[in-house]
DNA sequence: CGTATCCCAATTATTTGGGATACGGTGCGATAAT
């Protein structure tokens, strides 16, 4: 099979990009395929042309519903049909449609919650499943722990269905994770296609500020110096849309604010008018970014540093995908680390909590998400703390589906609770590493690369706060100079991110 | 840790301020039966 032809037939392009055909290569010839790309390097084509080339039925398991939406869409206003997802968005009558007519499809996307419902598995069943994909892998060992643990029931699905090849691919894991997703989706014969996390052209800049109400002013004036389009993350909702409307007031005119708080289809609206740049900066959460494929943001702030290293790489990834160059900015206070442990710490129950809950569940039986609902909610049990709650007993098959063994909650209580701990130790562990590297006095850039297990092969131009971003040269020296007696912050930045129109 | 909110006392005001308290991110699907 000549797969450039079958690439150029099917998607238009006429060369592959790094890594996707040797990926397609492994899995056309059955083999499990363990696939690290960095942000914005083609992903979907790995797994989209295997579709094709093949007669049965792919899998692809997506994180998102918009992901899927979007992907669908991109791919029938191509001219390529067979293609539906199945998910909550779908209405009954369509599911029913397209679960009776598998046959003709060649790629179907389903959130992992969707492959846990029998029906469909039932119905799956029935059909021959060629491959078997997870996208954004990662969220495998993130999400999967706390707050979507269907991402941790994968693999009885796929052996259900034959045990067809599996691709597992993500921009951002670990070697710890990578292992993780072996694991948990029970790679066979795995080819492992790993490429550098690293982003030369993304600076990677630092900077410590005296509070969040100080860091507020600073903001407006890297924002009012920078080039955009402009991502700046925060930790909370509430700052992002004070921070919005706030640099509104400063005159910044295109400016909002997206948060996983708001209604659908106003965050639909925000992404679409930011990707056709009629917004050209965005305060978020960190539910803005997966599936956003926008070349030219050409700066990353971070308000607050995020809870872990993986987090603040797939949020930076998302600058420069053009190739040119962009910065990342992040600002840091002693505060945000407490307030990053207290994040942490609430999605882990105390004592009194845990014992109520387990006595509530020990006598067993079937139970409704509402009906479990009013046994967590009274003691202030967050849903996601429940969730890694009921994962833990999942795991000791208290709980199988909604059917509960009966227990002992003096003999139960000592298990769950060391693995509660354990699991809240491994996210401070992760959260200690973050503030190590921001704290630390070497290359950023070195040390990012080794939490990936990496060896950084060379050092760019533009590195980062360590290496010295502002010893480069200035292209615009009365630029440089003339807000540099006024803002001393503007020394920090690299030339290239300056605004030329700017006096 | 910082902040927003609520309540109550102060001393005689429809206000002010102190103390206590709660809260902070990421998202699928839910029911019935086919």
């Amino acid at each position: 099979m000549d797969l450039h032809k079958e690439l150029k037939h099917w998607f238009g392009y006429s060369e592959f990009r790094m890594g996707q055909k040797d990926i397609i290569e492994s899995l056309l010839k059955g083999q499990d395929v363990l696939a690290m790309l960095p942000t914005g390097t083609g992903k979907s084509i790995c797994y989209q042309l295997p579709g094709f080339l093949s007669n049965g039925l792919t899998i692809v398991v997506s994180p998102l519903l918009s992901l899927m939406q979007d992907q669908v869409q991109e791919l029938k206003s191509n001219g390529l049909k067979q293609i539906a997802a199945l998910n909550s968005m779908v209405s009954n009558e369509e599911r029913q449609f397209v679960l009776n007519h598998l046959h003709d499809y060649r790629l179907l996307y389903l959130s992992p919650e969707m492959l846990q419902s029998e029906y469909v598995l039932s119905k799956l069943k029935q059909t021959k499943v060629s491959f078997f994909i997870v996208d954004e892998a990662h969220c495998i060992s993130h999400w999967g722990k706390s707050f979507r643990t269907d991402y941790r029931k994968l693999a009885p699905v796929r052996r259900a269905l034959a045990n067809p090849p599996c691709l597992a691919i993500t921009a951002t894991a670990t070697e710890v994770v990578r292992d993780d997703i072996r694991e948990q989706l029970q790679l066979n014969n795995v080819q492992s296609y790993i490429y550098s996390v690293d982003r030369p052209t993304i600076a990677l800049d630092i900077k410590e500020t005296s509070s969040n109400s100080t860091k507020l002013k600073e903001l407006n004036e890297y924002v009012r110096s920078l080039e955009g389009p402009g991502l700046i993350y925060f930790q909370t909702r509430k700052w992002a849309e004070a921070a919005s409307s706030y640099l509104q007031q400063q005159g910044h005119a295109n400016v909002s604010y997206y948060h996983g708080g708001m209604v659908h289809e106003d965050r639909l609206l925000i992404q679409q008018q930011f990707m056709k740049d009629q917004l050209d900066l965005i305060c978020c959460t960190s539910a803005f970014g997966m599936g956003v494929n926008k070349s030219n943001i050409r700066y990353v702030i971070h308000f607050q540093p995020p809870l872990d290293l993986e987090s603040f790489l797939q949020e930076i990834g998302r600058a420069g995908r053009d190739g040119e160059n962009s910065l990342s900015l992040l600002l840091y206070s002693a505060e945000d680390r407490q307030m990053a442990k207290t994040m942490i710490k609430k999605d882990l129950l105390d004592k009194s909590q845990l014992i109520h809950i387990l006595s509530a569940l020990s006598t067993g039986g079937k139970l409704t998400y509402a009906e479990e609902k009013l046994i967590y909610l009274p003691v202030n049990c967050s849903d996601t703390a429940y969730s890694v709650l009921r994962y833990q007993l999942e795991m000791e098959n208290y709980v199988i589906r909604d059917q509960w063994q009966s227990f002992d909650v003096q003999t139960v209580y000592p298990k769950i609770e060391k693995a509660l701990t354990e699991y809240g130790q491994v996210l401070e562990q992760r959260l200690n590493k973050i503030w190590e590297w921001i704290e630390s006095n070497s290359c950023k850039r070195q040390q990012i690369l080794r939490y990936f297990d990496e060896i950084m092969q060379s050092r760019p131009d533009a590195c980062c706060s360590y290496c010295g971003l502002d010893r480069l040269e200035l292209t615009n020296s009365k630029v440089h100079n003339q807000q540099a007696s006024s803002f001393e912050w503007v020394d920090h930045l690299n030339y290239v991110f300056l605004k030329g129109h700017q006096q």
